[in-house]
DNA sequence: GCAGTATTCCAGTAATAAATGGAATGTATA
DNA sequence: TATACATTCCATTTATTACTGGAATACTGC
């Protein structure tokens, strides 16, 4: 434990590598973006034991990704800084460019459902600061009340057919969820373009919207 | 549902990740980022055998942060896009964010326990029980030899600091010596955080130790 | 205090990665 | 064509990492 520096950061550089080396623990970490999460919880959501999680979300928190704190008798977890998330958007913009699997898997998910571009974070901005569309959360209600981008109005994605009553006829729609692969905003803009609306999704989902400083809401 | 799709996402970023999850392989792409520079040469300057600095070189280009090309009999590589360079930043930015945080937590975790609060005899014993620590009988050999806590190794006050090297570099040490009164394990408490490791005393000495019917042992 | 629940700790085992030395593949030059 | 040279391939040993199931621990509510 000698704090001599140089060699303390390299330590601290190849945990922090290696803790993101592992595709469990980058669906750990995406699902914390959402919010905090208790280690049950996670577990469930990405199918792995409670013990193996617990383990790999340790390994996390050595490596300063994210943080615990205790909440009567579970332990909830959550992203310790934004920079954890930029840091894995740097990874997905090399793994998408580099790796040619991705673009198929991506394409075969997007392409023929929405050829429309997506809309960006700034666009998306402004046209709410106009107030001219409607921003529709489709994630369970649970990730809305947690975390969703302030405006929004939450209609999670099996509710949305009987719900459409709600939105104003005229009005543009944006959707988004997750992230970038999250496919329940591409479904929404295919069943509100077959039901006339003119529908976009955001680029990517919740997670990096907070990243990116913009403003956020929670609960209702 | 986007979870299969998703999942396999997940694992490429995986395997980007632990690309860079290598220092030799970090230090390879930094030097790459000066320039094209062929096997042999980055094998040299990163003091590797080729063979190995050609698996290495092998493992990137497979993740797409690198690209080779022929050149007469040499083959040479080169980072294949700037976006590879702003992950290592991104990567750096989190790991050192993580070591500053880990240096705030540490220094106020020894400064407020550096006046108070030495260990009671049931954490002494359920630390060692699990092999967590090293434990310093800092009295003068004899009095080792006449009876010690069991599991203590003897280094008299006065030889502890060219005794160093005997200590396992990252694990706490915990020092006891007569009694609650003696300050032989208070001063080499100090020494010890002056060195930078994780050091505190036993609240009392030897003597309670043994009183308490705690396992003891004699000479060696 | 006691039982119940959530999480973490702790082996042991299976799977994966790193390093090494020897052989094979290409490529330029005599 | 033969030869030297740079790189890659392959097989082996060694070291790490992931997962599992059975404790131990920490907290809640009675």
């Amino acid at each position: 434990m000698s704090s001599s520096g140089a060699k303390h950061i390299f330590e601290q550089f190849a945990l922090v590598a290696q803790a993101i080396a592992n595709g469990h623990r980058v669906e750990l970490i995406e699902l914390l973006a959402q919010g905090e999460r208790s280690v049950e919880a996670l577990a469930e959501l990405s199918e792995l034991t409670v013990t193996n999680a617990s383990q790999h979300l340790q390994l996390l928190r050595r490596a300063g990704l994210v943080t615990a704190r205790r909440s009567g008798k579970r332990v909830l977890y959550r992203v310790t800084e934004r920079d954890v998330m930029d840091l894995l958007t740097a990874l997905r913009r090399t793994a998408e460019r580099g790796v040619a699997e991705i673009d198929r898997i991506v394409q075969s998910y997007f392409h023929e459902r929405d050829t429309l571009e997506p809309l960006s974070h700034e666009e998306l901005a402004r046209r709410l600061r106009r107030g001219l569309v409607t921003l529709i959360d489709v994630r369970p209600v649970e990730e809305f009340a947690a975390g969703h981008i302030r405006g929004a109005i939450s209609i999670p994605l099996d509710e949305l057919k009987r719900r459409l009553h709600e939105l104003p006829a005229k009005r543009p729609v944006i959707v988004y969820c997750r992230g970038p692969y999250c496919v329940f905003a591409a479904q929404a803009v295919a069943a509100l373009r077959a039901k006339g609306y003119d529908a976009r999704r955001l680029a990517d989902g919740y997670p990096q919207w907070w990243a990116a400083g913009r403003p956020v809401a929670t609960a209702a």
